[in-house]
RNA sequence: GCGGGUAUGGCGGAAUUGGCAGACGCGCAAGAUUUAGGAUCUUGUGUUCAUUCGUGCAGGUUCGACCCCUGUUACCCGCACCA
């Protein structure tokens, strides 16, 4: 048969559409697999090739599933809201609606072409009102659970985008969606309490089957501390400073105290600072500097001493200053450290720029030289002087606080809670009113979704203010409680709201009752697989498992954690071994590819092109091999004689289809091609093969070139569709083989190879290899120390 | 600075986890076919004339090391003054 793709794909595709066959139904007879992929964000660029390998894994996966016999759930939709797509609407003067109505429709027509097993009849899109009146649902039952805050904080800004940004969003000190520079500026801003369920989100990670690394970067990203508090008297007033430490050892080494130059206390003892003024002009300084100048001046420390404020150390009673400090920050801890130059080194190069005492109260450092942060011998500390272990003289320390009253354990966490608003115009409105008389106010359940008000200009305000607050007929509203005039929210929220359910949705996307049904829920729940990209394990992954916690707490889902496996694919590169960027002009459009070589090609070779979970350049050369491939796959069907098995290959058979069905489970999508391959040469090779056996091979890979092999499995008289035809099975005994090739080395040098009954004993295997003419010249004359027989692989002779 | 990872032919990458290094594919070379090119097919392809030598580098353990251990270099990713 002669392969021409484009004829095919497009016939089968309707097949697909027409019979319904990738459409997922609460089937009990049989068992669950719920796949999961990211959902795009619908860009106008379209789709590049990076968005087929991330969903191809899975797309083998489910394919293979569904071949097993399982109900397969293998959903697809649109996360919509976000800044990309409200900036080109601004720039295009049009409404963002009519850009993102456009874009997922161009998405669509991507993912068809390239014949993802999807099901189609359960699109979400994370923009339409069936499905925000649920992203507002959640958030209102957050609201009501005390999850939801609103604080004036020093807080992470993009002064390009003018939004608000969490702290996963502005990683690095740039702006994740312009990637300038950010600029903390003190802003009233909407919290999630994200860091009440830090506990719960790191011990769920022990019972989910996470890669290694993903839960590692979840780990530190939550980056839970233990130590302690402790109150620091302050001199000559009733008064103290509470600071946290993971060194409470080493409190007898205290010989100054820093604070963040934003803590409260310098404005509660204003009066008394004799040099106010040069710290508020310190603070000043701070506020200008990027999270990028801050950084680069790690080891330039600055600072300014407290004139008028000292505390006392309370291990050992001494007076000791106060300094402000951008090292330390407001927002970890208390905001607040008690510096202990001898075994810190932040504290060491403070304490030498200032000329600060440097007590050493562990053994084993040398201090004249650099802070020594190891262990030893406690000493200059009274009651923990002799100890030798870190935890002794921690727990001694924290009794001699609890003791006095004036400190206890406690554990800290790098995350910080969610901030969750943003200024713009196209995100889900947040169902808040402002009230004179009852402040905060819920939008009532029933009144949701509280609808985003069509408006022509939505560019944002120059002083930070949300597009919204312009439109009257939506800032007025009645106050829900008291019916009295009040004001709605006008903030909007950010772009990992609609994604943080979005797999909820999946299990009854037209439910307009609630998010989903109990019994669709019981029934899908949870992902048993969820593939994508590295880049949201500290952002998306922990928000959706957040607020996943939060909707089980409350009883509206059935499991704690939401995905039982993940996984992530690696990045395709450019030609050029670059990231893929419209900037640098080395995308690769997937519609291209398919025009050119078709969608079989394009699913084969993103798999092929080496392991999936490691980045990899596009090389269309490369492809051409695959494509070679696919034509002498179609090719066997001039090959094809009888029915049964062909002596000659039907191992190759049982062994390709084993290492096929196992390779997939791990991913190893490369290597699974590989072996098709081969045994693809073996069948051209011997030149035959029979129409049974065609039926096998064309079943093994029909999860990678489903049209091609839907095509042939007609050819082959089948009535059913291959998408749906039974996975084939191997017979284990035929896998292996009745004599083996084994090396036979001398003193682990290979010498020679001999072939032996596979079953053969150790005299047997060592009578043959002594017996190998090439192996008995060279072991004449020497002594054997030593014979060993590895079964199935080796001979060593140890001589001498 | 802290945490994690990687290093194998001209290239992408394999190696049953301590047992014949380089599967499979690309590229390249020669030949066949073709008016020619392209496409296709066949053969070859780590290195060395060969004995050899070969998995970033230097050691070690072992009958045997890409794989384990110690040290070292380079690159990649994540976090980053987290007290």
């Amino acid at each position: 048969m002669k392969y021409n793709y484009s004829e095919i794909e497009k016939k089968w595709q309707d097949r697909w559409d027409a019979e319904g066959v990738f459409k997922a139904t609460e089937d009990h007879s049989k068992p669950k697999f719920y796949g999961l992929v990211e959902f795009p964000y619908p860009s106008g660029a379209g789709m590049h090739v990076g968005h087929i390998k991330a969903y191809s894994g899975l797309e083998v996966i489910s394919r293979k599933r569904r071949m097993q016999g399982y109900n397969v759930l293998f959903p697809i939709g649109f996360d919509a809201y976000g800044l990309p797509t409200e900036n080109s609407a601004i720039k295009y003067n049009t409404h963002p609606r009519i850009l993102t109505d456009r874009n997922i429709e161009k998405f669509t027509s991507q993912l068809k072409r390239v014949g993802f097993s999807f099901d189609w009849s359960r699109v979400v899109d994370t923009t339409e009102e069936g499905y925000y009146k649920w992203t507002q649902w959640i958030f209102r039952r957050m609201f009501d659970e005390g999850l939801v805050f609103r604080a004036k904080t020093l807080v992470n800004y993009c002064p390009h985008c003018k939004v608000v940004l969490s702290n996963e969003d502005s990683q690095g000190g740039k702006c994740d969606i312009c990637h300038n520079d950010i600029v903390q500026k003190s802003k009233d801003v909407w919290y999630l309490r994200i860091t009440e369920y830090a506990d719960k989100l790191l011990q769920g990670l022990d019972k989910v089957d996470y890669l290694p690394n993903i839960k590692l970067q979840q780990e530190n990203w939550i980056g839970r501390s233990e130590g302690a508090f402790a109150n620091f008297a302050i001199s000559g007033q009733d008064d103290f400073l509470r600071i946290y430490t993971t060194r409470p050892d080493t409190m007898f080494g205290v010989t100054f105290m820093v604070i963040a130059p934003e803590h409260p206390v310098i404005e509660k003892y204003r009066d008394s600072i004799a040099n106010i003024a040069e710290l508020d002009a310190y603070k000043e300084e701070c506020a200008k500097k990027t999270e990028f100048e801050r950084t680069q001046l790690v080891k330039d420390k600055t600072g300014v001493k407290i004139d008028g404020l000292s505390v006392i150390n309370p291990a050992n009673g001494k007076e000791i200053p106060v300094y402000i400090s951008d090292y330390v920050m407001m927002g970890y801890g208390t905001g607040a450290i008690m510096a202990v130059p001898a075994h810190d080194e932040r504290d060491y190069d403070f304490a030498r720029k200032f000329g600060i005492d440097i007590i050493e109260v562990i053994r084993g450092g040398n201090i004249a030289e650099a802070a020594y942060t190891g262990d030893g011998e406690m000493v200059n500390s009274e009651f923990l002087d002799g100890i030798t272990t870190k935890a002794e003289a921690i727990a001694k320390m924290i009794e001699f606080l609890s003791a006095k009253g004036i400190g206890e354990r406690g554990v800290q966490f790098k995350m910080k809670d969610w901030a969750f608003n943003r200024q713009r115009y196209w995100g889900e409105p947040i169902p808040i009113v402002h009230c004179p008389k009852c402040g905060m106010v819920g939008v009532p359940y029933e009144e949701l979704p509280l609808r985003l008000p069509d408006m022509e200009n939505f560019v944002p305000g120059e002083g930070g203010e949300s597009p919204l607050a312009k439109v009257e007929s939506f800032v007025n509203c009645t106050c829900p409680k008291c019916g009295g005039a009040a004001k709605r929210e006008t903030d909007t929220m950010p772009q990992w709201a609609g994604s943080s359910w979005y797999f909820l949705r999946y299990c009854d996307p037209h439910n307009t009752e609630a998010f989903a049904s109990k019994e669709a829920l019981d029934y899908w729940l949870p992902v048993d697989w969820y593939n994508g990209g590295m880049e949201h394990v500290t952002r998306h992954l922990i928000y959706s498992r957040f607020w996943h916690h939060f909707l089980y707490d409350i009883g509206e889902v059935p499991v704690d954690e939401p995905y039982a496996k993940r996984t992530a694919q690696g990045l395709i590169l450019g030609p050029d071994g670059d990231k893929m960027s419209k900037s640098k002009g080395n995308v690769v459009d997937p519609n291209d590819v398919v025009n050119e070589y078709g969608a079989d090609v394009l699913r084969v070779y993103i798999l092929f092109m080496g392991d999936y979970s490691s980045a990899a350049p596009w090389n269309e050369s490369s492809m051409k091999g695959c494509k070679r491939f696919l034509e002498r796959v179609a090719g066997l069907t001039d090959l094809v004689k009888g029915t049964g098995e062909t002596e000659a290959i039907a191992s190759l058979f049982h062994k390709t289809v084993k290492k096929v069905t196992g390779d997939i489970e791990e991913m190893k999508f490369n290597t699974a091609i590989a072996a098709m391959m081969t045994l693809i040469n073996a069948i051209y090779e011997h030149g035959s093969l029979t129409r049974d056996e065609l039926g096998v091979f064309v079943r093994l890979l029909c999860p990678f070139a489903p049209h091609l092999c839907e095509e042939m499995w007609e050819m082959l008289g089948n009535k059913n569709l291959c998408a749906v035809a039974e996975w084939p099975t191997w017979d284990e005994t035929k896998t292996v083989d009745s004599t083996v090739e084994i090396a036979v080395q001398i003193c682990g040098k290979l010498k020679g190879t001999i072939r032996i009954a596979a079953d053969a004993d150790k005299d047997a295997a060592i009578a043959a290899a002594k017996a190998d003419e090439k192996i008995a010249a060279q072991l004449e004359g020497k002594t054997l120390i030593k014979e060993i027989y590895v079964p199935g692989k080796i001979v060593n002779f140890v001589a001498r």
